[in-house]
RNA sequence: GGGGGGUUACCGAAGCGGUCAAACGGGGCAGACUGUAAAUCUGCUGGCUAUGCCUUCGCAGGUUCGAAUCCUGCACCCCCCA
């Protein structure tokens, strides 16, 4: 199977201005692909996780990929579906945004590949250096504001006449194609790239860019869109009710992450099983008649969960994340020391008591749950515990009068106390 | 200005002298079931040094052996007539 017709059968491309000369064109040489990265935040989240994701497909199909940072179109604010003005990012933060992101695409892309390595280039670096005048000159003398004016990131957000709504949009806004399409006749010059990648909502972005390309230099550049990531109901992929799903283990943990994927959709594992993981066909397939037969084993999810957090946070942050799982839902704990623990119950609760609480008879389990901020009230507590509701370390508390020692320990100073399903609290002893 | 009705626990809503920490529903919590889904079913749901004690039925007083329940005043809300 030829690399396109793969990227096909995953549902990675939506559209191309060239259905039929560009496969072709694409097993004949190596060629060299762009695909632009939002530093609106010093993290990738899931939602640039596709583009990542096709260009290291790219290159391992033996073409050279380029990530393009906006510095300079970050300046700016994309309208592309967006439905009002951008807020405008400052200069430092932009570059501490650009630097972020830099270092997250090295776990994607190959930068020491020979003649396919990766590129990380800024467009701040060629776009910051022109003068006003000399850009209208140059660049902007080959756009036609009537064919400007025809592009839906721009349609929409002007709403003509009987469009409900619209909050109208700033010339900065309204220029930023011009950037967008500049940055390809750069990178034509610069590295011969001739093919631009982008989400479904680039493409006016990148037919503009060819169009510029023609103009300028008269060459044949061209595009091709990948689907937006959505849900079977509508909504975006990599939202979660607390915000989005980020790549960085700062804000969002390996463990969380990989819960994020475990608890996809039935009717969107499969789409993403193909869009995001290298899995082969037949496995994927084999995959999808699992699903059918056994859904409750949850197969796709399981390797689709695996398969992302190892691409994300290496073979470490999926093991951390995997044993945070089974843990988080019922095995016993043990084994284990106060280091593992405070990674696995990172966004767990916790209080610090002083270890002499444990000595002699020990601490109350029902004093336990109320210090560890499980229980309300002693009341609420012995509730809990009568009713079979209170754990330590995972294992069911059968008394209500049980006592708390240093046995009960889970490691050196830490205790694990769970109150139902999922309500976690530790208390550390020190 | 005149007449009537109301204010109860997290929310809604019963209760109209003792058996009221207060029916019922929702919510919440826990259990069972289950696919880390949805639904369903069961139990619990003021606090405590706990066979008892304390706080709680708009607020403040009063009657009574005893008040969420009766009386007086106050506050707020709603309705009807001007």
């Amino acid at each position: 199977m030829s690399f396109l017709s793969d990227l096909r059968w995953r549902g990675l491309v939506h559209q191309t201005t060239d259905d039929v000369g560009i496969e072709a064109w694409l097993e004949e040489q190596p060629r060299t692909v762009y695909a632009g990265f939002d530093p609106t935040a010093d993290s990738l989240h899931v939602g640039s996780l596709l583009g990542l994701i096709v260009l290291r497909r790219f290159q391992q199909a033996g073409h050279k990929p380029i990530a393009v940072v906006g510095g300079a179109t970050g300046m700016i604010g994309d309208p592309s579906g967006k439905s009002a003005e951008r807020n405008l990012l400052s200069k430092d933060e932009l570059e501490r945004n650009v630097a972020g992101l830099g270092q997250q695409m090295r776990r994607f892309l190959d930068f020491d590949a020979g003649s396919c390595s990766a590129e990380l280039v800024n467009n701040f670096d060629w776009v910051g250096p022109w003068s006003y005048l000399e850009f209208l000159r140059d660049v902007g003398k080959n756009f036609p504001v009537n064919v400007m004016l025809a592009k839906d990131s721009v349609k929409s957000r002007l709403g003509r006449g009987d469009e409900v709504q619209s909050d109208g949009m700033s010339y900065t806004e309204f220029s930023y194609m011009l950037l967008q399409a500049y940055d390809f006749v750069h990178l034509y010059e610069k590295f011969g790239c001739e093919l631009q990648a982008g989400g479904s909502d680039q493409w006016g972005n990148i037919t503009a860019g060819i169009d510029l390309g023609r103009r300028m230099r008269s060459v044949q550049l061209r595009g091709l869109t990948w689907p937006l990531l959505t849900k079977s109901d509508g909504t975006k992929m990599g939202k979660t009710e607390s915000g989005a799903v980020w790549l960085s283990a700062d804000r969002t943990s390996p463990y969380q992450f990989y819960q994020y994927w475990i608890n996809v959709d039935d009717t969107d594992v499969g789409g993403c099983l193909r869009m995001l993981t290298e899995l082969s066909r037949e496995e994927i397939e084999s995959l999808d008649v699992a699903r059918e037969n056994e859904a409750g084993k949850r197969e796709s999810q399981r390797r689709l969960a695996e398969e992302l957090t190892r691409l994300v946070h290496q073979a470490e942050g999926l093991a951390v994340a995997q044993k945070a799982t089974e843990i988080f839902f019922g095995a016993e704990i043990s084994d284990l020391n106060d280091e593992q623990l405070s990674q696995i119950f990172a966004e767990v609760p916790s209080k610090e008591l002083p270890r002499l609480r444990l000595s002699r008879d020990g601490l109350t389990i029902i004093d336990a749950l109320v210090e560890a901020g499980l229980a309300k009230s002693k009341g609420e507590a012995r509730r809990t515990v009568g009713q079979g509701g209170a754990y330590v370390n995972n294992r069911r508390v059968e008394g209500i009068e049980t006592q708390l020692t240093a046995e009960h320990l889970a490691s050196e100073t830490v205790m694990v106390l769970r109150s139902g399903k999922k309500k976690y609290a530790l208390l550390r002893f020190v």
